[in-house]
DNA sequence: TTGACATATTCCCATATGGGAATGTATGTT
DNA sequence: AACATACATTCCCATATGGGAATATGTCAA
């Protein structure tokens, strides 16, 4: 078996970090396709085909505008991928903890 | 260009579900790669390449104990998944405050 | 040293990728 | 209708993948 495809899920679909960044720029706000390769400074065609990943995973919205098409982060898509990694934020604390404490000159728990 | 590397950053590296299971598997104690092999129900070689690809992207430490190899996950290598996916929290926070407003008979803000 | 055990690496292969250029499709304007 | 604009899709290709089997490496035990 190959690698998953981008499109089975939203990890995948993040793992591009121009798919990230185009994220980033439609969570403000909606906008344009020729927005984001504007501003991202991206071929057109592949800011089309990054938009298409996003959209099978549900990580964007569409609508239509006239000739344009107006797409926006959908933030509850991305709610899965922080639970995951939320699963873990009481350990790097712990590690913090038992860092700052031995500079403190406290044994270990 | 093809798709990036697994081993280019800890986002690429969670793209797959086997070693999403593993770090949850490896968060609780370190753990032989034998034991993971069969709590996890893979075959040893995969379990070998997957903790290869953990490794190189700092996602587990490991430390040898006689004929075992003992891992771990590093919690610290998920924090900037974990701060990437908070910065949408707002967001899908508005988005189920304007569910609620709307179900409760309130206009927009 | 020889052998058993534990893990890592190599070999093979089908597969999806992302980039750019070119082309296709839909919408609006005159 | 004819044309321009805005996006989407197709084509081509080099590349890394994950799985399983086989093999290599490393460590302990007798």
């Amino acid at each position: 078996m190959a690698r998953a495809a981008t499109t089975s899920d939203a990890f995948n679909a993040v793992a591009e970090p121009r798919r990230r960044e185009i994220l980033n720029y439609l969570i403000l706000q909606e906008r344009a396709v020729g927005d984001i390769v504007v501003s991202l400074g991206l071929n057109q065609s592949s800011v089309s085909k990054h938009l298409q990943v996003l959209r099978n995973v549900g990580l964007v919205h569409v609508r239509r505008n006239g000739r344009h098409k107006l797409y926006r982060t959908n933030a509850e898509a991305i709610k899965p991928l922080h639970e995951w990694t939320k699963q873990f934020e009481r350990f790097w604390q712990h590690q913090l903890n038992r860092i700052k404490e031995r500079a403190e000159g406290k044994p270990d728990p």
